[in-house]
DNA sequence: TATGAATGAGTGTTCATTCAT
DNA sequence: TATGAATGAACACTCATTCAT
């Protein structure tokens, strides 16, 4: 399988890349074959069929990132690092590959229903670490929802405005400026 | 029936449930019209495609939001209370017709571009009354970009989270948790 | 009945010319409609359908310039009167209405088959006067369907180089010189 | 089939005999699918819509007989061999493919549009070569155009009087008949 | 593994025709 | 007689998928 790999990496990039700017279903087999500069037929012998393709591509990511976080939840019980680690490593993941970062958002309403786990996506992780900071008096009491919803709509549409442009900075050159602003919306220390 | 109003209506309240549960591209001519009651043939003597369709719905409602929008940035030059009043006018929309809301959110990406003036979103509406807000001293220095996309964040991930059926409160509940959260993300007050 | 008249010349004529120059098939009835300034449903008060418009049109014209050819073919014996009248009632066909005799040369093809009586058409005609006078020794031995369609090329021909702009006299400028030239492919004289 | 030029071949064939039956747009795809033994998809991996298939198969053969024409032309400088070559060249045409030539015929009037160099059409064939005979004393003085009418008129009126089996034997065999024809009406020798 | 011609169900759209007004 | 909103069958065309090579 020495070459079907590399035939597949180009498979994947050349996918995503069609698939954040047109849509998973206004992208075509076509789109992505010449594309990647393979023929149409080629695509299954990689896939099953271009639906796997584009649910493979979210899950992939999403159960990666998610597991990372949980590995971050556990190596601390402040929830001020715990934060702090978050968003050093959403930011650290935007940058490397924002095209990436922009399919798991868009597809984010889509796509879910494919995950292992439904609740163990990122907005009832955060809720799990709120819940916990808030019994041991870190966080202000509250409901736990409102705070994580707070916390994802800070960082999520910090990245949407770097894919608009309306912001030119990367994200980890903000980390500080977004950990400290969620600090503030949640009122923590 | 002589006039084709009380058709419009219901053709643009049916493909909205539909798009907003399918997405644009995965909803057909026919499910539109089944679900309306109306024959194929007819969609076309309101709208010349189903992008017209599509694009139409999200053109007036997004526009009429943005009109309402700045209104209200007009009425009072103090943050606290222009940021209090978007809240609720926000909060009220979405409880209304969450349908509607969901569309606006997930169709901007691929919509944005048949506004009649781009900039003239709501980010660019938050970054000129959070700069005014600025220059007069009742908000922080700092990036007006971010401290738009922060309370846009705030915001639309709450729709979001309400969407998903995370919150079960209807926004018009939260409103002053909102206003609240949002002051404290800004360090207002 | 005196408004619908005024209203069926209009449907004739915006209807003649839409067939002429887009065809009868491309040409729909919402062209047809528009053009006249009437609704698209008035056109069945006239007409059954489309179709039975587009014949119409041709046999009404196409009869009545054939009825006047016989009467030209028992007017005189001499096939040199015959002829020249025949060219002289052509010409003022044409450049009467050069729009309805494009529609009856572009429609025989397909229309030649709703005519009341098939060999009843121009070239049987012509076969008819010019065997007559082979028999009477004013033509050269030969095959009256040879002849028949020769004569018919020539005047045919001459209208659609007028159609075509190649020659911008008027048939009538040239009547003398279509008779003259197809008395010398029938060798008469 | 590695390659699928049988099969453009046949789709070809299958799609000219409907479009001179029932012409261009009243052929539908799945008249030419079912005719050739073809999937209705096939039609477009060999052209991309219908109209270009319509317009590939006038376009195609229309400039390849205007090449041999021209070629003929520039074979002798006397005009009675120029035509009687001209004739010979079009009655081989016409009986090796009556149904093509019709095609030709039927089509001119929508198609000619497409030609790469529209004057340099059949008539202005004639016309040009009608003209240096003019000049050099072959051909009486006169209207070149008028010649060149007269010219196609007796040879394409020929070929429509097969169509329509008014005259049955085959154009060669008459391709003396129709020679001298045209050589009476434009008075040369 | 890779190809790309072929497939055919399904799509958006058209348009002749109907009918309540 | 005239209207034009509504119809729905039919159309041109698309595209995910298959399969012989």
């Amino acid at each position: 399988m020495r070459d079907g790999s590399a035939t597949r990496k180009k498979l994947n990039r050349c996918a995503l890349d069609l698939f954040v700017v047109k849509g998973v279903s206004a992208t075509t087999i076509k789109d992505i074959a010449t594309k990647a500069g393979i023929a149409e037929g080629t695509l299954y012998r990689h896939y099953t069929s271009k639906e796997e393709l584009a649910t493979s591509l979210f899950v992939d990511s999403y159960e990666k990132i998610t597991g990372e976080l949980k590995e971050i939840a556990m190596s601390s019980d402040k929830i001020a690092e715990q934060i702090k680690n978050i968003v050093d490593l959403m930011c650290e993941h935007f940058d490397d590959d924002p095209v990436l970062f922009r399919y798991l958002l868009l597809s984010q309403h889509h796509q879910i229903k494919y995950l292992s786990n439904e609740p163990n996506n990122a907005h009832y992780f955060f809720v799990n670490i709120l819940t916990q900071a808030m019994n041991s008096g870190q966080v202000p009491q509250g409901d736990p929802h409102h705070y994580a919803s707070t916390v994802m709509g800070i960082l999520l549409q910090a990245a949407v405005s770097r894919v608009y442009k309306r912001i030119n900075r990367t994200m980890k050159e903000d980390a500080t400026l977004l950990t400290d602003t969620v600090f503030s919306a949640l009122q923590i220390k």
